[in-house]
DNA sequence: ATAATAAGTTAGCTTCGGCTAACTCTGAAA
DNA sequence: TTTCAGAGTTAGCCGAAGCTAACTTATTAT
């Protein structure tokens, strides 16, 4: 089971909540997300069973090594094309949306080129 | 019907294709992106119902304005994001590819924000 | 004239990822 | 103790956009 940007945009959802709140649960992130409790729950599931997340028996969702590396990879991105956009002009929402959808769609070779010139811009 | 990033990527072909050549039909759309028949069939159907394109009896395929548009759009994109890639050292291929992806998820402020800038990089 | 090729369409399948409705289960409150 | 709220799951729908198989139709070649 490869990861779908579906899945990324979850990981980096649990991601974020991990650092704000002291557990992450699935109503949690279907709240933060604007999703309904049953799209969460399969994806929940999907991700548990692609080895990306533990659930625990009160229903605590946390992220294993590969969705950590996934989620820590997805909002390095989304922190930095944020920055970036900004820098160019672009208004936080619209800098914030755009990193959010492009973050998914740049290879690794442009984004590292991009974190490169980073300063100069 | 409003456009999905498949229509737009069809328009971009369509309009990529009517600079190269004489005329355009469904077969040539399939064979530069590399998808069957029936799948372009029902993408140019919904393309013509939603009047970004026309088809004559030839089956050869026009756009029309509001399709020329978002298909120029599309196109600009693609080559400015393309060059920005390139001068920040990525490979051809890979500035293609990514150029291609982002060129969807990108709002007007942010890539007139590029625009403006794309000199200094 | 017949047969083969090319282009397009139709029917119907698949996956992805949303959704609602309706159920279960658990824990707290009356 | 009974009831109710919150969280999660199950079943099943939907649209988007690919696909194959099989058909039609028109042109070209034998």
């Amino acid at each position: 089971m490869s990861i779908q940007e579906s899945g990324e945009m979850y990981l980096e959802t649990i991601y974020i909540l991990s650092k704000k709140n002291s557990f992450v649960r699935s109503i949690d992130v279907g709240e933060y997300m604007g999703y309904s409790k049953p799209s969460v729950s399969r994806a929940v599931g999907l991700l548990k069973n692609g080895g990306y997340i533990t659930v625990d028996k009160e229903g605590y969702i946390s992220l294993t090594d590969v969705g950590t590396e996934v989620a820590e990879k997805m909002y390095e991105r989304h922190k930095l094309l944020t920055d970036l956009l900004i820098k160019l002009g672009v208004d936080e929402e619209t800098a914030t949306e755009d990193a959010c959808r492009i973050e998914h769609h740049i290879s690794d070779k442009s984004f590292e080129a991009i974190k490169k010139h980073i300063n100069q811009f």
